[in-house]
DNA sequence: AGCGATTGGTGACACCACGTCAATTTCGAC
DNA sequence: GTCGAAATTGACGTGGTGTCACCAATCGCT
């Protein structure tokens, strides 16, 4: 008994993992932030292994120990992000009362998660490169797949229209994306603003969208 | 006079160029050919420009008389479909008198595009990875661009509501390609009942959606 | 036609990234 | 403290990258 104490008598129980244990989220980690920070600066693109390890401590040969390819570690770092959104996308999704609730709660979270998450942001959309990548992970593709079955739901009670589900998710995921990316590249980012054009649109149609404050408010290109 | 007949007594004038010119063509489609049969068999991902040369009968040092990479490659690729409907997108939406000609025309423009375009879209859709990957090159944008310039004079001229150009071009952007890729991925491809989806939803919001004839008409996740 | 000049194809080469693996270090259990 | 397991290391063979000196084909001119 004394033993097991005295083994750790200060140690704070934030550590109850072995030194073992302890390295090896702590290597992940550190690839996976160095993969950050690699692919902001050069893209996915022209991002090697080399460029990951190398900004780490560790050696070529530790990466394999974590990672199949860059390919995994983009999607891992995708999923993260997915792995955070999704139940809290859920979570609005089976509280909305009606098809009102539905679309607005859910185009208002993701709008402002997306507004929050800089960091993943400019992970994804690497400045050097005119061209636009998008990868989507298997995480990412079952938060799409269950959008889809929350609006069968919603169907089946009566509470949507019987529209083609497949569709609306598809319609609801390519506004959410682009809405997003545009609204990122604004100077001033209005996830509120972004969140109301698109639910607007789901719900009235062109008709009913906020009219613009000004008339050209894309902001130019940049 | 006689000199310049003489020098091409039979020859058709489709071939007005030079040997050296002529080559200088077939050598680029037969890389721009080779290339999409590859990408469509690896994906971009895991294709190599050997690989693409490999599939041709020239030397590797000749690629790089054509294009500087592989991406440039699949930017040539896609630059090509968008030149090829842009013009006809433009032409729709120049004769539109009202907001409805405008959407409509649009989204049935490009459904019937895509859906006749089998060719890129499986260069572009490796069922390979589960991942899947958009590229948008400058064409493509400038594209995107034209769209919300389209949309900003049909604001100034009355015809639409004074709406935020841009995210609406986003949106329709966002829908379209959305939308059209969950086409493709069925059994039936219907352009048709694609387009009056996208439109249906841009011009009167979900409760104006046409009513599913099956409650799943998804058709799975394949 | 014949003949230099020029353009463009060729493939070997130096460089580097990839993924592996045997040797080595580090940790955990007894 | 000692032994076995597990993880790290970096050198290595393989193969892709982009370049370049060389050579063949075409062009312009007489």
């Amino acid at each position: 008994m004394e033993t097991a104490l005295a083994k750790s008598p200060v140690s704070p129980r934030v550590e109850p993992l072995g030194k073992r244990e302890q390295t090896k989220v702590q290597n992940r980690e550190l690839i996976l932030e160095a993969a950050r920070q690699v692919f902001a600066e050069l893209g996915f693109g022209a991002t090697t292994v080399r460029d990951i390890i190398r900004a780490t401590p560790l050696a070529s040969g530790t990466f394999y120990n974590y990672f199949k390819s860059k390919e995994e570690v983009y999607q891992a770092i995708r999923d993260d992000v997915a792995l955070a959104i999704r139940p809290r996308l859920r979570e609005e999704r089976v509280k909305a009362k009606s098809v009102e609730e539905f679309i607005s709660s859910t185009f208002r979270t993701f709008m402002e998660f997306v507004a929050d998450d800089q960091v993943n942001f400019r992970t994804i959309r690497h400045t050097a490169d005119t061209t636009r990548v998008r990868l989507d992970t298997p995480e990412v593709i079952a938060g799409f797949e269950e959008l889809r079955e929350d609006i069968e739901k919603a169907i089946k009670e009566g509470v949507f229209p019987p529209v083609d589900a497949d569709f609306l998710m598809a319609s609801i995921v390519g506004v959410a994306f682009e809405v997003s990316d545009r609204m990122m590249l604004r100077e001033k980012r209005d996830p509120s603003a972004a969140a109301i054009f698109a639910t607007a649109l789901f719900l009235g149609g062109i008709r009913t969208l906020p009219h613009a404050s000004h008339p050209s408010s894309g902001a130019g290109t940049a």
